[in-house]
RNA sequence: GGGCGGAUAGCUCAGAUGGCAGAGCAUCUGCUUUACACGCAGGAGGUCACAGGUUCAAGUCCUGUUUCGCCCA
């Protein structure tokens, strides 16, 4: 078959995922191979796929595809996660816009909404995955509300709440009064914002004047009961235990003192304010003060709040302020930049809220996971955010795990109306388990999402039922994700996997970049920063998208996401497809290379050459893959084949080719060699091309993801042919910049006379003679130590120890030639006495080492001899004119 | 407030263990050279943020400053 001219690669991404999916490509067993597993990071059913999932998970298949043509037994695990508090809008919003809330509906029937949503959209998600080629083990396809995993849950709640490690109290948690649901710390994102400071008069009850306070959320203050000071300050000490009249209400409240107040902040006077505030609620507690909830769920203002009640927080304050001011309360306004909490999920503005709620205690469960990584049991890559979890472990607080929804794992516990009972089940129980009694009521709340997710590694595997791929395929081999999920989910699977499993869930742990918008700022959905991976696909192809991206995205750094480079990445899609299309042309006679050695030819020299350059690119990108230096391993490949295969090699065979049979054989099997193999390097990156160039070439059957990883015989690497090719190469580019200096037509032979000051130099000139001349359109090259026979009139330029003249007498410009030569001496003349500065240092020759010496004496004699060259061509010019 | 990371060509970024500053894109010149104009050949473009220090030698190591991000509180 004939291929295009140029890489078209959307229906061939389509056919050949097609192919792998019905030849069931992906499916594993265990067998007797060695394990190699991945669990993916479910991404949100409601989601749709955003940079951040393209690059996931194009690691990850990165990875898959790598070992398993390393020859390990690989398992992919796909799946995709409830999403809680967002699959529960997303149904909402629906049931809005027929103007319905869950509430008309039900739970029982909410929750058949929610589900038959799922069944509808779900799965968007998964098919914009597929779309990027991933090879996951489809059948095991998961969904955290499935059943296995919902067993997976009730059994972990179960076991944790027997061992007391999960309770149920009144705390202060934050709350989103747009989700209506406590969210974990976690949850609440902390933003820069500009607002006030407002200076507030509380007069005393008994006396003249008051305190003034400084509250940059003056609406709280309906909730005050207490003005606190620091017990040292001494501006304030002698009015501890007087009373003060809470300014719009007239309440009576204490002054207090209190080690937590800070003297330097505002006026060193805090209104406190238990119900509110994290901080104040534990002043309460010290102090006993009354909580005095003046804010709602909903965010709307209570009875406590008199005459504001019903106000929204927002219109609240706008009202106090006024109050305030009209009443002569109001002291002073100060800009002030203060970080607001908000709802991870809404951006609403958090309200800290006292409520009832589950939580699970963590030190405990912390304490093996922070062991499993001191020790190297699991390990990051990039080592640094090792530091990032063991700190957070470190200074872990208990986990508030109940959310007030319908859409989630419902919290497997009951409570007996009879006896009073409070107790967990892993199966829904038909009675009380102390005393039988059938009034019991399960808890309504759900379990936070994480929770479940924390689970994730287990639960794909069956657990809690001990099954054979559990035994074969844990601890999974590496975990790939960013790391801001880091405590959220991967701490939370240290800690249950090692709780349940006895062994962590992966050894490793990769983290890789976050792709951020031209401005250096995340990416976000809602601000439309983002960048659709989809359209990326439909315009550059996949696999250009996956090159491009993982060019992009060195080890442990951040970057700004530019099209650029999937510019260049379809560049590169489109140079290997017309060099395979080059190849192919010359191998119509080509027949198996497969029972030839490659060391049993013998071959010419850029052969061997590029052999040499192939074994160690094997060695390199080998390695870079094994340590998840992708960028590295995709940047090897890309300058190998372009700059190395292409540019040089392709070239020189072009003109063996046509040479006789063995010649010519050899050449065809260097090609199909070195082409294959290095489609093979590429394939974990690039799936889809590889593929399809792979189908075309001789010997070279079947799917390549299933061909073994190429083999590096370093005994082929020789430093000598690489050396002397480079000094090959050296010479025809010196020859093409003279030539490109009066834009000698490409078409147009000339003559060169290269003068050496070195034997050995001469003697690679004659090896190479007849490269040089056709690889540069040389129709006459002379060649000598001796300057005698070297032309008058003519351009010249410097290589390492040699000169080379190309007489063009009629085309010189004196001028602009001598021009041209003054700029080079003076730039030459510069780093000469760089270097001899440094080798008539002393120091350096005492200290330095010898081959550092050695080399800038070289390098120092070379450019002195370049000087002098360049004296003497600009004689022969003055001579001339 | 604490911690982490960045600042290198016009732009986006590479630059183990200190030893000749690189790539892609953009730009300039010349090319329909039989795989590729998504290309080929050649060129121009740098006070490596700033100030000190260590060293024979610093983009690289140390200290401080500026500035931009991120995380935690």
């Amino acid at each position: 078959m004939e291929l295009s001219k140029v890489y078209e690669p959307h229906d061939i991404e389509k056919k050949w995922y097609h192919q792998w999916m019905e030849s069931e490509s992906f499916k594993v067993k265990v067998n007797e191979k060695n394990p190699f597993t991945i669990i993916i990071p479910p991404p949100n059913v409601t989601g749709s796929l955003h940079i951040g999932h393209a690059l996931d998970t194009t690691i990850q298949d990165m990875i898959i595809r790598f070992r398993r043509m390393e020859g390990y037994n690989t398992l992919w695990i796909p799946g995709t996660d409830h999403a809680g508090i967002a699959t529960q809008n997303v149904v909402e919003k629906e049931l809005a816009r027929e103007g319905l809330s869950r509430k008309d509906l039900g739970r029982e029937e909410f929750l058949k909404r929610v589900w038959a949503w799922k069944e509808q959209y779900g799965r968007n998600i998964v098919y914009q995955l597929q779309r990027l080629g991933v090879t996951c083990d489809w059948n095991r396809e998961r969904f955290t509300m499935d059943e296995v995993c919902s067993k997976a849950v009730r059994t972990a709640f179960k076991s944790l709440f027997d061992k007391g490690l999960i309770y149920r109290g009144k705390y202060m948690i934050n709350w989103c009064p747009r989700c209506l649901t406590a969210i974990s710390d976690l949850e609440v994102h902390h933003v820069e914002t500009e607002g006030n400071l407002y200076y507030i008069q509380y007069p005393f009850v008994d006396s003249e004047g008051g305190i003034i306070v400084a509250t940059t959320r003056p609406e709280t203050m309906l909730g005050d009961t207490a003005v606190a000071i620091h017990p040292e300050d001494e501006k304030y000490t002698a009015f501890i235990g007087k009373t003060l009249f809470l300014p719009l209400l007239n309440r009576k409240i204490p002054v207090i003192p209190d080690e937590y107040v800070d003297p330097s902040f505002g006026t060193g006077a805090v209104k406190i304010t238990p119900a509110h505030d994290m901080n104040d609620f534990l002043v309460g507690e010290r102090h006993n003060l009354p909580r005095v909830v003046a804010i709602g769920e909903e965010g709307i203002m209570t009875d406590e709040a008199g005459p504001y009640k019903g106000l929204t927080r927002e219109e609240c304050r706008k009202k106090i302020i006024e109050d305030l001011k009209s009443q002569g309360y109001l002291i002073n306004i100060l800009p002030y930049v203060h970080s607001v909490g908000r709802c991870a999920r809404c951006d609403t503005f958090v309200e800290p809220f006292i409520s009832e709620q589950w939580f699970c205690k963590m030190e405990e469960l912390a304490k093996p996971a922070i062991e499993a990584v001191r020790t190297g049991q699991t390990r990051f890559f990039p080592e640094k955010f090792k530091d990032l979890y063991l700190y957070w472990m470190e200074n872990i607080k208990d986990w508030c795990i109940s959310r007030q929804l319908w859409w989630g794992h419902r919290i497997p516990v009951w409570y007996c109306r009879e006896c009073g009972n409070t107790f967990s089940s892993v199966e829904e129980p038909l009675k009380c388990l102390k005393c039988s009694g059938s009034k019991i009521d399960q808890d309504s709340d759900v379990l936070d999402t994480w929770f479940s997710s924390a689970l994730w590694p287990l639960s794909t595997m069956g657990w809690p039922d001990e099954s054979e791929d559990i035994k074969y395929f844990y601890p999974t081999s590496v975990l790939v994700t960013a790391r801001d999920i880091i405590y959220l989910w991967v701490a939370r699977m240290m800690m249950m996997g090692l709780e349940f499993k006895k062994d962590v869930p992966f050894r490793h742990v990769f983290i890789h970049a976050t792709i951020l918008n031209a401005e250096g700022r995340r990416m976000s959905k809602s601000l439309g920063t983002g960048v659709d991976p989809l359209d990326l696909m439909d315009k550059y192809g996949t696999d250009a998208t996956r090159f491009g991206l993982t060019f992009m995205t060195a080890q442990g750094q951040d970057v700004r996401f530019t099209e650029e480079r999937l510019e260049m990445s379809r560049n590169f899609a489109n140079k290997i497809w017309n060099a395979t299309r080059f190849v192919l042309l010359h191998l119509s006679d080509f027949t198996s290379g497969n029972n030839i050695l490659i060391a049993d030819l013998e071959l010419d020299t850029p052969s061997r050459w590029i052999i040499s350059r192939y074994m160690s690119i094997i060695t390199r990108v080998t390695y870079a893959y094994a340590n998840y230096e992708f960028s590295d391993a995709a940047r090897e490949i890309y300058e190998f084949f372009w700059n190395e295969f292409c540019d040089w090699y392709l070239e020189i065979s072009k003109l063996s080719l046509i040479e006789n049979n063995k010649i010519r054989f050899n050449i065809q099997y260097v090609l199909w060699y070195v082409l294959s193999g290095t489609l093979k390097l590429l394939h974990p990156i690039m799936p889809f091309i590889t593929q399809e160039l792979w189908s075309h070439l001789p010997s070279c059957n079947g799917i390549i993801m299933f061909s073994d990883w190429p083999y590096s015989n370093e005994n082929m690497i020789d430093e000598n042919i690489e050396k002397e090719m480079d000094t090959f190469m050296g010479l025809v580019k010196t020859i093409r910049a003279l030539r490109g200096e009066i834009s000698l037509a490409p078409s147009k032979e000339i003559q060169i006379c290269i003068v050496g000051s070195e034997q050995k130099d001469m003697d690679l000139i004659e090896k190479y003679r007849f490269y040089i001349t056709k690889l540069a359109k040389v129709n006459d090259l002379k060649w000598g130590l001796k300057l005698e026979n070297k032309p008058e009139q003519s351009m010249s330029q410097c290589f390492q120890s040699m000169v080379l003249y190309m007489p063009v007498k009629d085309l010189i410009d004196v001028d602009q030639e001598k021009e041209k030569l003054h700029k080079e001496i003076d730039k030459l003349e510069k780093d000469f006495l760089k270097l001899q500065n440094k080798l008539s240092n002393e120091d350096f020759l005492e200290k330095a080492p010898k081959d550092i010496i050695d080399r800038d004496t070289t390098r120092r004699d070379e450019i002195s001899f370049k000087i002098n060259t360049i004296k003497g061509r600009l004689k022969v010019f003055s001579d001339i004119a």
